[in-house]
Formats: structure tokens, C-alpha cells, sequence
DNA sequence: GAGGCCGCATGACATCTGTCATGCGGGCCC
DNA sequence: GGGCCCGCATGACAGATGTCATGCGGCCTC
């Protein structure tokens, strides 16, 4: 019998998938939660054999929960279950350590099937967001680079990355004019844009 | 007997509504969708009372089928079921003439009740997200911020914008500092990111 | 130690952007 | 019509930004 943990704030989704898991017979949601803190809670009480965690929650997000149950809950493995998801959030679960990743698209059957594999030790990665991962490839940007970037994501001015970076304002500059070439980008904020999209903040 | 089109490109959870809706003795759920174009087609073929629509779809979003059901099926009364969204969504939907506006947490009883309300011509509003709406206010830019501000939402320079909106760059630069001044951002691309979240936009 | 590479910094310069003062034309009231 | 206000547009100017060439110092390899 492979215990649950189902962790959604939309409480209509999270009633649905306990219902359609139940029906299963090697299947037992043993705990349920809304929020990322309830999740982390409820595993350390519970102590699941696998975690299905909603992407976004209030709180830390699946993500997070993830990273957080590897060290406290090493036994517990965890697997992203979210909506509308891109490359990005792919690339950053898999570093977590999440086994499986699947967009809500998938039929209850599958997800059960899915469970099961990961419950095993194996993994399962929606083959459409692997693709786009894929086709994104690796960031061409360096650890600078991609700092920097992300400090420019909210469309703050030079002036003030460059204090939060301990930077000079012109090294700032470089990096950034660096940055928005190799993306093609016209200027850091679109640039900043892009690097999202592909999953490389 | 109140019927319904459901349509939400999340498998999962359309099958999942659909079930627990079929519950209710009073609602027959008639017809189901999985993009924003299949909505329509369903709407068009089985006129139903009801559109339970997602807001985000493959093709034309929730309210954009909202606002096509209106002229083309006015007998069928939309409403916008959706994960996670924030007042600005809600602005919009409520332009298009949708009836009632419901964030995924609420449980399933309470979603039945909804459509019962909508459906003899009440309105449904989520407390959480008008209380949002409310706070954020009514916008402060007029026409010509706004259009020229959602033109620079994507970082563009305005060089580009300006030709976009066939204006002088200049007069482009004005009305843009003019929204930024009145947000309190510190450039355009702040602006345009507080504009978007509290639904100016 | 010489040479070379790399990360960071600086300065110069062109261009872009934000801010301000000003100009133009239509609608409105008297 | 004359005077006025208001929305829209334009241009000038300063400061911010992007781009490029260059310099400095640490590190590695030979």
C-alpha cells in the first residue's frame, strides 16, 4: 500500500484527487493539505511514502516542499503535480530532487500509474514540458550573468543592482549588455523576460 | 434542470467536476471542452444554461469565450472558474459580461449553489478577490496611458511603442512618465508590472 | 617567472529614457 | 467672436543605459 500525501490550496482539486486515488486499491492519501507550511507539517507527522505537491501554493510552493522533504523526510519522495507550468519550474523541481513532474492534463488512471513509478524509484517528466526543456537547452548565461539578471527581473534601475550585488554600477552594466546579447534581447528587461521563460533565472 | 458546459483544459479536473456536479440533482452537466474554441463549438451545438468556464485555455481565454457567448448564445450564462488570479483578472471578466467569478478553493457543494444563483440571473463574486478589486480602485491612468503602458508591458523600447501606436516618440515618453509618476514607479517597466497586478491593464 | 586566460572594474561615447516647458487645436461658456 | 480650459503633441535637456575598448590583478600552465 503506497501512502499519500496530497498537498493544493484549491480545495475542489485536492477533494477530486483523494476521491479518484481512493479508488485504487494500492493507494491511501493519508494526509491532505492546503498550504506548503500545512505539507511540510503533515509529512514530518505522517511521514508519506509519496508527496503530491500542487506547484503553486500559499506558502512555499511544491518546489520548495520538495527541497525542504529531502532533508527532513529523506524516505518521502516527492512528485509536482501543477497547472500551467513552463520549462522553468521543470528545470528547478528536477534540481529539488522532485521525481516525478506531470501537468494536471493527465487522467486520474495515469496519475495513480505514475505514482506507482515513482514510488518505485523511477521517474516520470510530462514528455511535452521535457520537450520544451529540451528544446530550450542549457542557459548560455554564467553565474554572473544569471544573477545579475535576476536582479533585474523587476525592472529595478542599474544604480540599485549594483548596490544589491556589491557591484560597480559599470561592471553591472556589462554583464547585463552581455547578457541581453547572447539572448538576443534589445535590453535587460526583455532580456530578464526571456531568461524566464526558458527557465534560466 | 439547470445545464451545463464545462470546459477547462485540465482533464483532471473537468472529469473531477463533472462527476461532482452530477450529484446535484438539479444540474446535468451536457457538454465538456477542453480549449477556448471547443467551448464555443459545444456552446453553439448544445446551447446550455450555463458556461463554467476556466480562465486560462489552449486558444481563446475565459473571459474571450465569455464575451463571444454573449453575442452568439445570450441565453447561456457564463461564469469563471480559475486557479489562481488577481483582481485584474476579475476586472476583465466582469467586463465581458460574466456572471460570476470563482477562485478553485471553493468546495464543490459551493460551486453547485453558485450556478444556481447565476443561473436565475444572480451575480457571484469571490469575497477574497472582490475585496481586491476594491482596494486596488478604480485606475488612475486614462485611455491613452493605459494603451501606451500595456504597449510597453513587454519591455519593448519606445522607439518600438511609438511606432506601434503611430505616435511621436516623444509624446510616448510624456504619457508614459505621466503613468509611471501617477503608479509611484520609477520607470516604465515598474509601472507596467503594478498597472498589471491590480488589473489596469 | 613568462605568458596567457578570466573575472572584475573603469572610462568614453552614442543612444535611450524621463522630465519639463511649451505649442496647437477643439470644445465650452459668456 | 473672444476668452478660457483641456487633451494631445512636440522639442530641449539632463540623467540613465548600452556598447566598446582598455586596464588591473589573480590564477593556471608551461
Amino acid at each position: 500500500m503506497i501512502r499519500i500525501l496530497l498537498a493544493d490550496d484549491e480545495h475542489l482539486i485536492r477533494g477530486a484527487l483523494a476521491a479518484l486515488l481512493a479508488l485504487e486499491d494500492d493507494i491511501a492519501v493519508v494526509a491532505e493539505a492546503g498550504s506548503g507550511d500545512e505539507a511540510l507539517a503533515m509529512a514530518r507527522a505522517h511521514r508519506p511514502d509519496v508527496a503530491v505537491l500542487d506547484l503553486r501554493m500559499p506558502g512555499p510552493d511544491g518546489v520548495a516542499v520538495a527541497a525542504e522533504l529531502r532533508e527532513t523526510v529523506p524516505e518521502c519522495t516527492a512528485m509536482i503535480v501543477t497547472s500551467h507550468a513552463g520549462a522553468g519550474a521543470l528545470r528547478q523541481a528536477l534540481a529539488a530532487g522532485v521525481r516525478g513532474f506531470v501537468p494536471k492534463t493527465v487522467s486520474a488512471r495515469q496519475l495513480a500509474e505514475i505514482i506507482r513509478t515513482v514510488r518505485e524509484g523511477g521517474r516520470y517528466v510530462d514528455s511535452e514540458l521535457a520537450a520544451d526543456a529540451i528544446a530550450a537547452g542549457a542557459s548560455p548565461l554564467n553565474a554572473r550573468e544569471t544573477e545579475l539578471l535576476s536582479l533585474a527581473a523587476d525592472g529595478a534601475p542599474v544604480a540599485e543592482i549594483a548596490t544589491r550585488a556589491a557591484l560597480s554600477p559599470g561592471t553591472v552594466r556589462n554583464y547585463l549588455s552581455a547578457a541581453a546579447t547572447k539572448l538576443g534581447a534589445e535590453n535587460r528587461h526583455v532580456a530578464a523576460r526571456v531568461a524566464r521563460e526558458r527557465g534560466w533565472l
